[in-house]
DNA sequence: GCTATTTAGGTACTTAAATTCCTAAATAAG
DNA sequence: CTTATTTAGGAATTTAAGTACCTAAATAGC
């Protein structure tokens, strides 16, 4: 089995759990809640927020009454941003897959590929948090 | 850096070997020399050819002037079906990350991710090797 | 037939990514 | 000020993909 689109685990918690901190606004939500009404990983989770904190599209406040809330406006945070800090920058570049070198001179998958990768790109950067709140 | 289309490298090798091979109908081409042709790792590339022959996407002779060719016409041999040889069956199912449970009622992302699911589905689908060679 | 070549296929190794574990630091509440 | 809670961050583990290695089986050419 598998998935077409390139999203890892630890990008779709972090899409998902930056939907349900936004719908929730303005409470701040610890990782312990998040995980369960994500059903999902407690540590993976806490990890990936981690990283979003350090991107400082959240922030974070430790202890009791402590956990996670947007640091800017729902409708300033794009998918695209998320995607980014978790599963690394994206590049569209010649080759669809990323490739620097390869036997064909010019390469024979761009026309469809690079079409769809493009198409993904947009759409990711078109898609606002806010959407979903 | 991060490949929005989720093809691994066993995929390309198989894509872009057997394009070669189409184009250099009707000789049969072995394995060491597709590597050099694609300068690509020998023994990835061989064990990915081992794939596509159990399929019956291409038929080998062993021995001296060994090597592989297409089994079928390459106008019948489509993107599609290559990639699920090697990186396993597409299913599109309601979720674009292939997940069982979600916590959302109904999926979020739904619209836009399925959308370039059923995008990607349907131009592997309609990508024929004889367009290449 | 013998030999060299080439695929088949199992096993093992390597590497990178994803995930978990553990301890430290912060902080709210009593 | 003490305790319980919660995030931070490093280390360790797990998993999957890619790669290498080795022996067996097939076969063409001499």
């Amino acid at each position: 089995m598998s998935n077409l689109i390139n999203i890892s685990e630890a990008a779709s918690l972090a899409l998902h759990g930056l939907v349900f901190i936004a719908k929730n606004q303005p409470s701040r939500i610890n990782v312990k809640v998040l995980a369960e009404e994500l059903n999902a990983s407690q540590t993976h989770l806490a990890k990936v927020f981690q990283k979003l904190g350090k991107a400082n599209l959240v922030r974070s406040l430790r202890g009791p009454a402590g956990g996670f809330e947007l640091n800017k406006p729902a409708e300033d945070i794009t998918f695209l941003e998320i995607y980014e800090i978790i599963d690394g920058e994206i590049i569209l570049g010649d080759c669809p897959l990323g490739k620097n070198h390869c036997v064909f001179k010019s390469c024979i998958f761009d026309n469809e590929l690079n079409r769809i990768s493009q198409d993904i790109y947009e759409t990711f950067s078109k898609m606002k948090l806010s959407e979903f709140s």
